[in-house]
RNA sequence: GGCGCUGUCGCCAAGUGGCUAAGGCAGCGGAUUGCAAAUCCGCCACCGUGGGUUCGACUCCCACCAGCGCCUCCA
């Protein structure tokens, strides 16, 4: 397996400290406001990777922070009226429900940084004894200039970083250095501490907490692309000072989930483009003059990263729009490192594709009579391995999960993966469509067997990134599932089966038409008439 | 200004120094169907622009253009 490193911009082979273990940690939440869907990015992402690596055959500690006391979270409170207490536990509840409802359940710590006082203080304790920090006035501060190696990870040069130093400047040797230790002002929520009442800086916690559950050294740190600097940088600082080893093996950055902006609806075009045949322009000219004009410019100003975008909704309300499942497969059809543009057109769209394997599922069943979701499918890889049969399907499926484990090798390509998994319900729909199975039956064991295998396959690879774990109810059609409604259903299909044996095909259209409007859809089959509600 | 990312079919999006440049959505044609739906088959790209390296580049290098991120406690 290869890793993309940001840390030397390149991938690497994949190694571990420990054989067989992976420890990771990942950037969690300040829990201050709702989740929106750029805080579900690296949790969707890296429990994709959690169970891939399982997959393989590691076993992997995951670890993901709560940051519940902080400059926003003291704010949010005091606007609300609130303790800071009362609006974490509040968000952090948010937080939980939106990561169960997208399926990620694979997280074994959820550190607090209130609960890790003692640790932060120690942590702090000790990079002042080292020489790496020192207290200024009820605030302790690292001191960057002792730091050889500070900048390795965001590529920056301690020159090149100006800046004023913020509220604190006065108290700093350098306008870089940053806060371990805050004093806390009059009616600030604060701890004991050596240094007098305070609270932890931004990325300390972060430092003492994952050498507390992960040790000194780990094997991946993961967060947005937007935290490599400053605040991974600065982990790196504090922990490999204070313990004068590697903090990280791996950092693994995911891109930022963007607001489209409306630039693509305004103006039609989306990307402003040169006009073909214009002036290679040797001079620069103002870049006005050759992109789209007004209208699309000044929406284009709206997009932006969807943390700073006022429109980002809450999680919560996507969710009951949309089944997790959906915005989970939106993610992974793309890559990790890629910025992704949030729109719900583009969700819709992917909405549509994943039918085709939900409607595969159900074939499946009609066909086999087997339930796909409790098919047996292998959690280990070398479980799944097979010889396939002289059957050309069969060996079809063998090299589409080939090509799914070559594209999860190569730093957890779930797009090239998800591709393949098309191809192989494609090949599969072939199948049952070449060998007649819905309208013979199980007639064919050795067909059914293929079948059954590439069914099965499928689950496999899917399950590996957290996909068809188990079967999806779409927002908005609820009563699906009532019985009541199963019994008028079967009479209506009966009573328009008639109908259309007798060719009384008016009827039978005028019954389909009519549950169409109140969205029920009938599909006539050669093995009988199913019925789905459309949301 | 400094550091960095991106630019592939109408839209979204994998990927590769040379073999037919995945897949999805949309569209078109066909098979199937009483008609639909679904499914299947077929069609639909020369990879931002200009140079360079190379026997050969969409893939490597440079410049430019465009979009974006970070440098201000945002995943």
């Amino acid at each position: 397996m290869r890793v993309y490193n940001t840390l030397s911009k390149n991938k690497e082979p994949f190694t571990t400290l420990k054989p067989g273990k992976v420890g990771i940690y990942l950037c969690g939440p300040t829990v201050y406001k709702p989740s929106h869907i750029g805080h579900m990015v690296g949790p969707i992402i890296f429990d994709s990777i959690k169970r891939y690596l399982e997959y393989v055959g590691y076993d992997v500690t995951w670890v993901v922070n709560i940051t519940d006391v902080d400059d926003k979270l003291i704010n949010e409170a005091n606007k609300r009226g609130l303790t800071m207490a009362a609006v974490a536990e509040e968000m952090t509840a948010d937080y939980h429900r939106n990561l169960s409802a997208m399926g990620i359940d694979t997280i074994d710590h959820f550190p607090k940084a209130t609960e890790h006082m003692t640790e932060i203080i120690d942590f702090t304790q000790k990079l002042i004894d080292r020489g790496f920090a020192y207290a200024s006035d009820g605030d302790v501060f690292f001191d960057v200039g002792r730091d050889r190696e500070y900048g390795k990870l965001s590529g920056r040069s301690l020159e090149a970083m100006q800046g004023e130093g913020g509220g604190a400047a006065d108290r700093k040797k350098s306008s870089a250095d940053f806060a371990l230790w805050k004093g806390a002002k009059p009616g600030e929520p604060s701890w004991p501490s050596p240094w007098g009442a305070g609270r932890p800086g931004w990325h300390i916690e972060c430092s003492a907490m994952a050498g507390k559950l992960l040790g000194e050294t780990f094997d991946i740190h993961g967060g947005g692309l937007d935290l490599v600097f400053p605040h991974h940088e600065n982990e790196v600082a504090q922990s490999e000072c204070c313990h004068g080893k590697p903090l990280a093996t791996y950092w693994m950055h995911n891109g930022l989930m963007q607001a489209s902006g409306e630039a693509d609806k305004v103006g039609g075009g989306g990307r402003a483009r040169l006009a073909e045949g214009a002036a290679p322009a040797a001079t620069a000219a103002p870049a006005a003059t050759a992109t789209t004009p007004a209208a699309g410019d000044q929406a284009a100003q709206e997009a932006g990263k969807i943390g700073k975008s006022k429109g980002a909704q809450a999680f919560s309300e996507l969710l009951k729009k949309y089944a997790g499942e959906t915005i989970r497969f939106f993610l992974l059809a793309t890559h990790y490192r890629r910025p992704i543009d949030f729109s719900e057109e583009r969700i819709q769209e992917v909405e549509k594709g994943l039918d085709t394997f939900y409607r595969f599922f159900d074939r499946y069943k009609r066909v086999t009579g087997d339930d796909f979701y409790t098919l047996p499918a292998a959690a280990r890889r070398e479980q799944g391995d097979f010889t396939p049969s002289a059957d050309a399907t069969e060996q079809a499926i063998h090299e589409h999960r080939r090509k799914f484990h070559e594209a999860m090798d190569d730093d957890f390509n779930t797009g090239g993966g998800i591709g393949d998994l098309f191809e192989l319900v494609r090949l599969l729909n072939r199948f049952v469509d070449s060998e007649k199975l819905e309208s013979t039956g199980k007639s064919d064991a050795a067909k059914v067997a293929v079948l059954k295998r590439g069914a099965s396959v499928m689950r496999e690879l899917a399950n590996t990134v957290g996909l068809f774990r188990a079967p999806v109810q779409k927002p908005g059609t609820s009563g699906a599932g009532d019985e009541l409604v199963g019994k008028l259903m079967q009479l209506f299909i009966e009573v328009r089966a008639d109908a259309r044996k007798n060719k009384n095909f008016a009827t039978a259209d005028g019954i389909r038409k009519g549950l169409a409007a109140i969205g029920v859809v009938l599909e006539d089959r050669p093995d009988g008439t199913s019925w789905t509600v459309q949301k």
